[in-house]
DNA sequence: CTAGGGTTAG
């Protein structure tokens, strides 16, 4: 009796033992779920060793090495994993597959490349068992930093060691050529396997589709389905995002279905792919439809939305969808401060921008150099030369880079400040920054905007020995330099002379130069190769019928008119902003849907009037529309630019220069009549359009006419 | 107990 008693005790005693001690290793796996700081998980650490579970439970050991490593603490990990297998006796003594595994994911996850290959030599010279677990992980460290080469080394060893039919190893090597840019290996391996699942198969499709092959990666998706997966959220967000490259609206929307249909659509990040690639189809109204539908959404699916409206050429709708991510739960990050910056540049409203610095500022986010270098460009971009320079100058030498000392080149380049631009050319390099290829694409077109042709050439002729290579974009730089300033026999031998075929901005710069200098016959020779190059670009049709229309070709106007037209092409609204007081107004061309618009037509009118008795002729030539004479110069009074600078004139006070943004190029009889207006009423008028800035005073214009 | 595919900005 006493013996069964007492069997029973020990028995119970047993069990109590047990349980307590499957509930502490419950509680302690709770308190490292916890764990988001390195103090708390030393704590952890420590208690867990006094109660030696690191020495009998692996488990926590790997626990403890993933965290260690996750709050960048590798050396505290390292220790760990060291400590372990010289416990016993002092000495060295081979570890475990399991452990290995973990400190190299420690290290793979961490970016520390050379440490991760260094342990994976270690387990192989000291014979621990290398297994399915452990290529994934070196594979990722070749991906991201050792490169194809010795990813082949490890692919070899692969197949040797029998892992090369391993589903995940397969999907590992696949991914890995495709991140060294090696498809065509990836490709192969891929061919090779003998199971697929979603998982390789996505890997597939966002292999073509970060290669800007969208057509290749829907080709793939296609053939997915084809052999019965249907992909998962993933592949939606892959797919989603080759036909935003293809841009493509009919497909967006049956991309959009599929999401839909397979319950995709609730995971927020499907929904923001869904979101970019609607607007990169143009079509933000879908876009917001989707942004205004999601359940739920994070600081992607507001910045997304928001860069959607701003590639759209719509920043005022950026603007205000901006006040409402205030009012939201969502703070804007850094890159909504770069996409709101670039509203603003967009925009040219020194109002906005400067409201936009002030609550960057307040909101104390990290405001690195890239930011402020949009900032500064955003400045630029708005007339507002003396603040982005401060910006400069208040900078730390160390928190410039190149990036910033273009900015303020190109910003007065686009001026037509071609000295101070020259000079900050050469002080940049005295201080020993380096040009990079922006920087005489900056100092390029600044010389243009001044007709600094000699100072051009030099620079031009200085790229090989700071060993920049002339790209396509130098080369059409110089043939609008030389263009512009009427070399034109020389600017089309230069082009005769570049390496690779000509590229549209070229033959683009030289067609701009033509219709300057109104010269048809070059100007035929460039505008065939660009509709060849461009047949979709309205642009340049446009600038042909110029040319023609000058030269009074009429014949030739209606052609090319009828061009576009059987192309479907149409010429792209022109909308004009002007700043007043705290409010910015818009006008589009003929605009009847401002409320100041009845007032804006009388002034025009009487502008026109007012600019005739003085000499002003109006210059036909960039009226395109089929219409009689008279009929062509009344449209041309409402022109967007017009109404706005009249409405300037109407309701800003004296003392106040007129600042007006146009999307395209200023259009030539309003550059004209400008001129007028300003000498007439004494104003200073500054337009900003496509290219570059008009400052208009007194008569003239700081573009001299070259533009 | 450990593993593979990802969207926004420039």
């Amino acid at each position: 009796m006493e013996g069964l008693k007492s069997r029973a005790l020990h028995h119970l005693s047993h069990t109590h033992k047990v349980l307590a001690l499957s509930s502490l290793h419950h509680f302690y796996e709770h308190l490292l779920q916890c764990c988001t700081s390195l103090t708390t998980l030393k704590l952890i650490h420590s208690s867990l060793s006094t109660r030696g579970f690191l020495l009998h439970t692996p488990h926590f050991l790997a626990r403890l090495i993933i965290l260690y490593s996750k709050l960048g603490d590798l050396h505290s990990a390292r220790t760990l994993f060291d400590h372990r297998h010289h416990h016993h006796h002092g000495h060295t003594q081979a570890p475990n597959s399991f452990l290995c595994n973990t400190m190299l994911r420690a290290y793979a996850n961490a970016g520390r490349s050379y440490e991760a290959i260094d342990l994976y030599i270690y387990m192989q010279r000291m014979g621990v068992g290398i297994n399915n677990f452990t290529y994934p992980f070196v594979l990722k460290v070749c991906a991201s930093e050792l490169g194809a080469v010795f990813g082949k080394v490890v692919h070899g060893q692969v197949v040797r060691t029998g892992f090369g039919s391993d589903l995940f190893v397969e999907a590992a090597l696949v991914d890995m050529y495709a991140k060294c840019g090696v498809i065509g290996d990836s490709h192969e391996v891929f061919d090779r396997m003998l199971i697929r699942d979603v998982v390789c198969w996505t890997a597939m499709i966002t292999l073509y589709e970060q290669a800007e092959r969208p057509l290749e990666a829907l080709m793939l998706f296609r053939k997915m389905q084809e052999e019965g997966f249907l992909g998962d959220e993933i592949t939606a967000i892959s797919v989603a995002s080759a036909v935003g490259q293809l841009g493509d609206g009919r497909m967006a929307i049956s991309v959009h279905g599929y999401a839909v249909l397979n319950g995709f659509i609730g995971d927020v990040s499907v929904g923001n792919s869904i979101v970019g690639m609607y607007a990169k189809c143009g079509n933000v109204e879908r876009a917001r439809l989707v942004f205004d539908r999601m359940e739920e959404r994070d600081g992607i699916s507001w910045n997304s939305m928001l860069s959607g409206y701003t590639q759209n050429g719509r920043p005022t709708d950026a603007l205000s969808l901006f006040n409402q991510m205030q009012a939201s739960e969502c703070d804007p990050n850094p890159v909504t401060a770069l996409i709101m910056v670039s509203a603003c540049s967009y925009l040219g409203s020194k109002h906005l921008g400067r409201k936009l610095h002030n609550f960057v500022i307040s909101s104390k986010m990290d405001i690195d150099t890239t930011l402020r270098n949009a900032i500064m460009d955003m400045y630029m971009k708005c007339g507002d030369l003396d603040t982005a320079v401060e910006m400069f100058n208040n900078c730390e030498p160390g928190k410039r880079d190149v990036s910033s000392w273009n900015v303020l080149i190109s910003g007065y380049g686009v001026h037509g400040h071609g000295k101070e631009a020259l000079e900050l050319f050469s002080r940049m390099q005295v201080e020993g920054v380096k040009p990079n290829d922006i920087t005489f694409t900056s100092i390029l077109s600044a010389c243009s905007h001044v007709g600094l042709i000699d100072e051009g050439r030099k620079c031009f002729a200085d790229m090989t020995k700071l060993s920049v290579r002339p790209e396509m974009k130098h080369y059409a730089c110089m043939v609008d330099m030389l263009g512009r300033a009427g070399f034109l026999n020389e600017a089309f031998s230069l082009i005769k002379k570049i390496p690779s075929r000509p590229s549209d901005e070229v033959w683009g710069a030289l067609l701009l130069a033509c219709r300057i200098h109104g010269n048809t016959e070059l100007g035929e020779i460039a505008a065939n190769n660009l509709f060849q190059l461009e047949p979709e670009h309205t642009g340049y049709y446009v600038l042909m019928s110029n040319i023609y229309a000058a030269s009074n070709k009429w014949k030739e106007v209606e052609m090319v008119r009828q061009n576009m037209k059987s192309r479907g092409l149409k010429k792209p609204a022109a909308f004009s902003v002007i700043e007043f007081g705290t409010e910015v107004h818009g006008f589009h061309t003929a605009d009847q849907s401002s409320p100041y618009y009845r007032e804006v037509y009388r002034k025009v009118e009487s502008l026109a009037i007012e600019m005739k008795m003085v000499g002003y002729v109006p210059d036909l030539s960039c009226v395109l529309h089929d219409v009689e004479p008279e009929d062509k110069e009344h449209l041309l009074n409402y022109h967007s630019e017009k109404l706005a600078v009249a409405f300037g004139i109407m309701k800003m006070d004296q003392g106040m220069p007129i600042q007006v943004t146009k999307n395209l190029r200023v259009c030539s009889d309003c550059h004209w009549a400008f001129k007028f207006i300003s000498s007439i009423y004494g104003r200073k008028i500054i337009v900003r359009d496509a290219n570059r800035f008009h400052h208009f005073q007194g008569g003239r214009c700081s573009c001299g006419d070259y533009w």
